[in-house]
DNA sequence: AATGAATGAGGCTTCATTCAT
DNA sequence: GATGAATGAAGCCTCATTCAT
């Protein structure tokens, strides 16, 4: 079964979130997944192997929420604002796993293997910029920074509403707010 | 002597570039600032306290390169232009101590009271911003918001141009298209 | 069945010749024989079994092997000389065996039991040892010591045979005048 | 100082013919030698550069009891008995650390760099044998199979000694039966 | 009898920090 | 103040052995 898998990686996050990974040897991931020492390398070969597979776990995740409900056959902006509200939806409801995400993804803790598959699944979101410059609808600069700047901007919506903390009413003003902004910004 | 401070700085920016913080031991930063190992504890109470002194250090330096020539006369848009350049400008000068700043600010390795102490300086901005809003320049959202647009946008612009490598001619085509899409999106 | 027995034994011949003993797990030996981990256990006690079982195992090939053709009647010369021969034979024909056998039988990981029972098997060596001395035919020193160098002297012509690599006609050629060498040497 | 590094050979050593090379954790050699853990990695950088290290030592000590007193100068038989009394008489004294030496020699833990430097000073006895064969007064079989036999028959006499523990008396009468044999043997 | 996941003691090694010189 | 050898707790990982299926 790979209940214990889960369960290990579960319990990870978990510590990680509280003491960093440095801080978390896996003799504790191990206790606080309820197995002993030796069986976390069962599963994973080594601590490294264990950080990827948390990360992918995150980010697969994070992309099935993102893409619940995306309207394939959408106008191009409702499916941008799809994203942009999936992608904040689910960074404040997960506030851990969402810090979780981003700080490996730029702490040379997981493998170049996990960041490219990640890129992978994200061409999907390259594809849509790209289409919206050749549209006309977003201005013309490198479809690459537009992703950039499209991550950027819901990263601070999610940081600002998790930090202040934004209850249902004001949660949804502050996405839309943010939307708006960035959408001005972009679009022609 | 203070020199012996700065070398050890010095020494550990370059280390923690190429190994991250937790594969370089105290004593190869103290041979790298050639000093011997025990030398670095009478700067430095422990490795957390030299770490913060790298915090700070990074900070300092940015904060400075930042405010050189802010033209605090200038026009509103033209403060915040300069500063949307310069911070830009630093991080694509300084790639290395860009990322370390960054890397730090987000890994639990920095003290509380080191990162207050950025908020306290960046109050400038802080002020700056939320008089853009209550003139009626930028759109009537948080401040706090606007402010983490406002880096987001320059920290997704520093990314890109490093990534690609950007030349002088292109680095300011980059930069300017970069700001304009920040201007769009926030102004009113 | 004793096939797995057979298995087990022998898969744990071609590890130990490639790892060395302290570098091959049991688990490996297993899935090398083609069973479970655990099916190894219920074949031998534990590993030191299982190693004492290798070492009986090859001492009772090489036995085996020296006693073929063995001429219990032939001339006391034509006696000594059939072990020899066969001795290298032996070992120059199964080196990997032979040199397995030679480690075991000097690094304690083999039980005195184990040995012991090596020395009930060579006795017959050692009274023909015995009689060549008394009938005159060999230098009067203690037999124990005549066999020492009966064995050091085959050892020899093994590893010589072995690191040069020598071929049919030459290797006959060596065996023949490493006997020489040392009948010359032991008879009066 | 390199006291410590000679107080861990020397534990080391000790522990070594009581229990084992992978039965003696280098946490007891460290304690054995009145040093911390720690400490014995700053002497040698692991367990595996320790066991070389034990081995240059014991083949340097074996080197130079064998060569003391060599007659330079003496007749060809002179200087071969040397070496046979001198390196039986190592084996006998020191037979812990001759059976040492004997057990790294064969066990794939020392490095092939350690051998290597073996091979370079044994180059002398080489040439001498060397030179006896051209001279006419070795038998002519290939120098490297005469040195094998050599050793081998040294190896024997010590073993035997030993075993049979004998005194100073019977010691030297033993040692000069086991020349006689082999001179004879080799000898044209 | 066979399986193989689970166990956890134990091994090697690292490294922040101390302290005698 | 500077030095760097010494310290030993703590981390990662291995693997012989067990046992429920």
């Amino acid at each position: 079964m790979n209940d214990k898998q889960t369960q290990l990686i579960e319990a990870s996050i978990d510590l990680f979130a509280q003491e960093g990974f440095w801080n978390t040897p896996t003799s504790r991931i191990a206790k606080h997944a309820g197995v002993a020492t030796g069986t976390l390398f069962n599963y994973f070969e080594s601590k490294d192997v264990l950080i990827d597979a948390v990360y992918k776990q995150l980010k697969q995740e994070w992309m099935s929420h993102m893409m619940t409900g995306y309207p394939e056959n959408g106008s191009f902006k409702a499916r941008v604002e799809h994203i942009w509200f999936r992608f904040i939806d689910w960074g404040v409801r997960f506030p851990v796993r969402y810090s979780l995400m981003t700080q490996l993804k730029l702490s040379d803790l997981v493998s170049e293997e996990a960041k490219q598959s990640q890129a992978a699944e994200l061409a999907f979101a390259y594809t849509m910029i790209e289409q919206g410059i050749t549209d006309g609808q977003f201005v013309d600069v490198p479809p690459g920074y537009l992703g950039m700047i499209f991550y950027a901007d819901m990263d601070a919506a999610v940081h600002f509403a998790i930090e202040n903390n934004l209850g249902d009413m004001s949660l949804t003003r502050h996405i839309t707010q943010g939307f708006d902004i960035f959408w001005k910004g972009v679009t022609g």
